[in-house]
RNA sequence: GCCGGUGUGGCGGAAUUGGUAGACGCGCUGGAUUCAAAAUCCAGUUCCCGCAAGGGAGUGGGGGUUCGAUUCCCCCCGCCGGUACCA
């Protein structure tokens, strides 16, 4: 029998369906001897474009790593679900009128279909879906344990708020070290005093999740806020919309309060350099201290935070954020107008404008001026939009000697700048290199930069001018959106807005219906127009806003550990017994959002005692993305005899040449596909054209002038029908008739063919183009290797004689190499090996038992459903329910050693020679036996043999001189 | 700018601790089969010189360490990703 993909697939699919073969247990303690394994893939948000064939890539991985795992004896925990809350739905709705639930409920059925159809060995009975009020249920309830603890400094870790009230009850606030929004000094009594909504505004600045004025991300396209990893360069990742600053009153989590940990505990983590770096980055630590500067003629004083306290000396202005607090109040008189018009250019500028002109130096003198605590020296205090006022203390002092920006600055203003570090013992020192020596400094004269910020800080802190600080650029996690199609929050407020969280016993508070999905006026979310669901309780209304898209993904992976549980998020039990992700699959898109925020909540229900480990995700492969190759040509206008042409040019930019168009081909219609002679043909435009009647216009109607369809001249003058084609790598879009969709990659070849080739294709973390040709190759090999089961008359046909020793290295080569490469994730160079085996048993006819049985458990992982139905006619079926539950096979080194070995033979490092020693001569032996050699007496004749190297099984080399 | 990654045939890529550079696949060339095509099979395929035997060059460029470097060190260049008035 041919091998029918379809056929066996289908079969085996169904088969698996039946008998539950995915289906992942929950050992009672003692129960399972097999240790855990936790492989998981980064959960998909279920778009309405479906799967494309970047996806699966990661899925393949991880998919042959957990069957890889299970079959070398794991209890293997191997889920899937879905991040179906979010954005998209809800604009769809918007256009539609589809209720978002329908349309999520829509696409995941299709991804479902699309992930069913590649053969995966998810356990979909613990499926989890963000949108399921049963799921988000728990959500809302992490929710409310942030909203009820505040973090401790000293124990550096989070405690209940209740503690927190009984301390303030008991001994005021002073003692207390804590994260906070706010720091101010109250005593038991202060405490006591106070009102409720007094009492309970300042536990806002303490909780993990609170509510605070800020300025946030604010998208006027998409009616919300953003938080800080959904902007990219100043409009949102979402879209491509502009982003503003937009003071409002909004919820955050205290991640900032974690920095130090989520920075140190990267240690811990087997992550790659590049996404511990990205994560090092956003938190971005910086030590020096915070320290304050009286100003002339006030009470106020101005904080700063410096890492270059060693510079003070040439500090002669401050600038402050146009935002800051104390502006107002240090404007001078005759200052105000200017300031007033300074301000009004500044919230005239929109995120991306400060953004994109940031070369550009533009401030205003505020009129009063502050005090070097240092040199005494009155210092101009000037507001500028360089210093942003939610990164330190919102104000600097400016040493325009030593920073760039502020150079710019002093030189703009006419402002002093005094040198305060010679550097003229480093070279190369850039301004920001710690190196030098201080000058103009009094004390710090002559001493090294290191040394100069050590003792500064010492003297700070000594003369009470300031402390030494850690600032982070981390910032805390904005978490309100004015949406309706995320998770609602369990929060009411009383007649005085004051904030009480639900009680569980509510929960989930479940998203009402609504009818039209576009926000409410005033920048508010479609839910404040749900009067009824606001108002349920006498006297108090609800939180409007819902979650981000980031609350439902922050913990999805301890759901499935015990999915359907409606006690708890997941029972102690089943959290002690997966405890954490062993293999975490996903894009590197989520290096500072997702993985960031799931870190932060994992140690959160660490020190709640609730999960036993620090970090959720031990190791972290990130796959690259699938390309599309692109085949452009190019044409460019020439005038000929009267008329203008299209000519094929190789060189779009020659000559100056810019009146030319570039067009999009569809591969097929290209000839030579992939290489650097691809070509397309008059006629095959013409063909082109005629299936794309919309590309006629491109082709042959840009510019204005005459033209001959049809008429084209080569690059070389010459008249021909060819046009050279240039392929670009790019992404997958409809645009560039390169989209693949794996669903039909498979209906043609087969999910096994489709899972091999993408391994194939490369390594799993690099991004490369998919190309449409190569499939051909394994789908090649997959005949190939079924072919060795059967005879030429299509027949099942094995053999149980003995197989030979040759053989048997071939099978225990590949088990070794592809036990070794799956270990370290290089699926690339399993496929290979595979074809290795396969084409070397092929030459030898091989059909025995003894070789091939261990070989379809050996490609189990890789193509499961070949190998089921292999596995299933070998008779494997008789003591296994599936290839799945059998032993993957082990190397017996006994038949990997070799009786001699081919040795390459080097003259002066340059190969002359190969021979063929037996494996265990001796140095001296094999130093002799090529010198002997014909081919090497060549090369030593009349010369002098120097040296011989020899090393034992891998080379000789000669020297000679 | 800063941080990280990466650079190997026509192409995707391999070379695991410094030890035969180019595994495997695509593409291409030639041959077999076929009325023909597809498919399949066989052979070849880094580049240059040469009918061949053989020789030379070669892992972005330059230098270094070494008997020996794709691999280690220094400098430079290109590409990709992240980040950017972060005080």
């Amino acid at each position: 029998m041919d091998y029918n993909p379809r056929e066996i697939e289908n079969k085996w699919k169904a088969y698996w369906q039946e008998n539950r073969i995915y289906k992942v247990d929950n050992p009672k303690p003692g129960q399972n001897e097999r240790p855990k394994f936790y492989v998981l893939d980064m959960f998909p948000y279920p778009s309405g474009s479906g799967l494309h064939v970047g996806h699966p890539l990661g899925y393949i991985a991880s998919d042959i790593f957990a069957r890889y795992k299970k079959m070398s004896g794991y209890n293997v925990l191997h889920p899937m679900g879905y991040d179906a809350f979010g954005l998209p739905a809800e604009q769809y709705a918007i256009q539609t009128g589809v209720h978002p639930a329908v349309s999520t409920e829509e696409n995941i059925k299709r991804y479902r279909r699309q992930l069913d159809n590649l053969g995966f060995s998810f356990d979909w009975e613990r499926e989890v879906k963000t949108c399921d009020p049963s799921y988000y249920k728990w959500t809302q309830w992490i929710f409310i344990q942030l909203f009820e603890h505040y973090f401790d400094n000293e124990a550096q870790k989070a405690l209940p708020i209740s503690d927190l009230r009984r301390r303030f009850s008991h001994e005021g606030n002073a003692r207390i070290k804590a994260a906070s929004t706010q720091e101010m000094v109250f005593s038991a009594e202060e405490w006591n005093d106070m009102s409720a909504k007094e009492q309970s505004e300042i536990l806002m600045n303490y909780r993990l999740a609170y509510r605070k004025t800020s300025y946030v991300n604010w998208c006027e396209a998409l009616g919300t806020v953003l938080a800080n990893d959904e902007v990219k360069d100043g409009v949102s990742e979402r879209g491509g919309h502009p982003v503003e600053r937009k003071a409002m009153l909004q919820w955050s989590l205290r991640i900032t309060a974690y920095a130090e940990r989520l920075l140190n505990d990267l240690k811990r983590v087997d992550w790659s350099d590049a996404l511990k770096a990205m994560q090092r980055n956003w938190i971005g630590r910086s030590e020096g201290a915070q320290m304050f500067f009286d100003i002339k003629n006030s009470e106020e004083q101005i904080e700063i935070f410096t890492t270059r306290p060693d510079t003070i000396f040439g500090a002669t202005f401050m600038v402050l954020a146009p935002e800051h607090p104390l502006v107002d109040a240090l404007t001078t008189e005759d200052r105000k107008a200017a300031v007033s018009e300074y301000l009004d250019y500044v919230n005239a500028r929109s995120e991306r404008e400060r953004m994109s002109e940031v070369k550009e130096v533009t401030g205003v003198f505020l009129g009063a001026y502050a005090i070097n605590p240092f040199t005494q020296a009155q210092i101009p205090i000037y507001i500028g939009e360089y210093v942003l006022m939610d990164y330190g203390t919102g104000a600097i002092m400016a040493v325009p000697s030593d920073d760039e920006r502020d150079h710019a600055f002093a030189t703009k203003f006419q402002i002093p700048i005094i040198d305060v570090i010679d550097k003229s013992q480093y070279p190369g020192a850039g301004m920001h290199d710690k190196l030098g020596t201080m000058i103009n400094s009094e004390f710090l004269d002559g001493m090294e930069v290191p040394d100069a910020i050590e003792e500064m800080l010492t003297r700070i802190e000594r003369e009470d001018l300031g402390v030494r600080k850690v600032n982070y650029k981390l910032r805390d996690a904005n978490y309100s959106r004015q949406r309706y199609w995320g998770e609602p929050f369990p929060i009411k407020y009383d007649a005085e807005g004051i904030a009480y969280a639900m009680d569980i016993e509510e929960l989930p508070l479940e998203l009402p219906d609504l009818e039209d999905f576009k926000p409410a006026s005033g920048g508010k979310s479609p839910l404040a127009r749900k009067e009824e669901w606001l108002k349920a309780e006498e006297g108090f209304i609800r939180e409007t806003d819902t979650m981000p898209g980031f609350a439902g993904s922050s913990w999805y992976f301890l759901r499935y550990m015990d999915a359907r549980n409606n006690e708890e998020f997941a029972s102690q039990e089943a959290i002690n017994y997966w405890r954490d992700v062993d293999l975490y699959v996903g894009g590197t898109e989520h290096a500072v959002g997702h993985l960031m925020y799931s870190r932060f909540w994992h140690k959160f229900l660490y020190d709640k005692g609730l999960v036993p480990t620090v970090e959720p995700f031990k190791k972290l492969i990130n796959q690259g993305m699938i390309q599309g190759v692109i085949e452009f040509i190019y044409l460019m206008k020439e005038k000929l005899d009267g008329h203008h042409h299209f000519v094929c040019t190789s060189l779009t930019k020659q000559r100056g040449v810019t009146d030319f168009a570039k067009i999009p081909i569809h591969v097929d219609f290209v000839k030579n596909y992939g290489s650097d002679k691809s070509y397309v043909n008059i006629d095959s435009i013409k063909r082109f054209i005629d299936w794309r009647p919309e590309y006629e216009n491109a082709i042959f109607e840009c510019g204005n002038g005459l033209y001959h369809k049809g008429t084209f001249k080569s690059n070389n003058g010459a008249e021909d029908n060819h046009l050279l084609t240039h392929s670009e790598t790019g992404k997958m879009s409809k645009r560039y008739f390169n989209v693949i969709n794996p669903d039909d990659v498979v209906e043609r070849y087969g999910s096994d063919c489709f899972r091999m080739y993408e391994m194939f294709l490369g390594p799993v973390e690099q991004s490369k183009p998919w190309d449409t040709k190569g499939i051909n190759g394994v789908a090649g090999f997959l005949r190939k290797f079924w072919g060795l089961f059967f005879n030429k008359d299509g027949q099942f046909e094995v053999s149980e004689e003995e197989a030979s020793k040759e053989e048997m290295k071939i099978l225990h080569t590949a088990i070794k190499k592809i036990r070794e490469d799956i270990e370290r994730f290089s699926f690339n160079t399993c496929v290979s090996a595979f074809m290795v085996a396969s084409n070397e048993l092929r030459k030898m006819n091989c059909n025995k038992t003894e070789v091939l049985e261990p070989l379809v458990k050996l490609i189990a992982p890789f193509a499961p459903h070949l190998a089921e139905e292999l596995w299933f006619r070998l008779g494997g079926m008789d003591t296994t329910r599936t290839v799945q539950d059998a032993a993957f096979p082990k190397v017996d080194e006994q038949y990997l050693v070799e009786d001699s070995v081919t040795y390459p033979i080097s003259i002066n490092g340059k190969k002359r020679a190969i021979a063929d020693f037996p494996s265990d001569a001796s140095k001296e032996d094999l130093e002799t036996a090529a010198l002997a050699l014909e081919d090497i007496q060549k090369w030593t004749d009349g010369k002098t043999v120097r040296k011989v190297i020899v090393v034992p099984k891998r080379m000789i080399n000669i020297v000679v001189g």
